[in-house]
DNA sequence: TTTCTTTATCGTAATATTGCAATATACAAT
DNA sequence: ATTGTATATTGCAATATTACGATAAAGAAA
């Protein structure tokens, strides 16, 4: 099919998913990686760091956009994109608290 | 295509990506969640509690243990599988990283 | 041995994702 | 107004993912 059946999933569920699946690509990883090491960053500068071509770039960071992990300020005829905090701090709570939950877990059976 | 061009980027930013890719579906949150829940988790409590048929859990449980997000024991004709910490630790840390780089930066553009 | 239970695999259909060339848009500069 | 620069959108081909029915495999129970 293809298609997934959110419908069944509670609403967190689906929001970290989609907020991990718009992670789980290479290039998207890469994309915030270079937002993390420049200050200020526009997509002119991704086309000549990624060996991927601009519309395919331009997608991966609509997906990033969709996701609410970076957001784009208009500057003139460039695009300043940035990491959004907020996705972040969502993200990295939901792993702490995994980690958390699991340690204290008594019976590991594996 | 929908093939990935994993060759271009750095191992450690196609782990990351894997791992991610890994969680970013609510039935495999559903399941991770699942194993949190419990101390010891069979496939057969999964089907019961998901709205998935057993052949797609099944496959979900093999991307999960593909990825090292769990691991499984054989116990009798029932399996044991359980979340892999070295995983959770991968990927908090990760993130706790980005969080700390994002909170150094000086030029917040947006 | 036969049957039941549990999990995995195969095959297949439907949909999603990835990637890019071509093109559009929109502002800047001349 | 025309040209250049930066980014987005469209359209398409190739591949991946999701889901499930049917079936296989393998140990447990009878």
């Amino acid at each position: 099919m293809g298609i997934t059946k959110s419908e069944f999933f509670t609403d967190k569920q689906n929001s970290i998913a989609q907020l991990t699946k718009a992670f789980g690509h290479p290039a998207r990883i890469a994309i915030i990686e270079h937002l993390l090491k420049v200050d200020t960053c526009i997509c002119g500068e991704l086309v000549d760091e990624l060996p991927l071509a601009q519309p395919t770039i331009s997608q991966h960071l609509k997906e990033l956009k969709n996701a609410g992990i970076i957001k784009g300020n208009i500057t003139g005829n460039a695009i300043c994109y940035c990491i959004d905090e907020k996705a972040i701090d969502k993200i990295q709570n939901y792993f702490s608290s995994i980690s958390t939950r699991l340690n204290n877990k008594k019976n590991k059976c594996c």
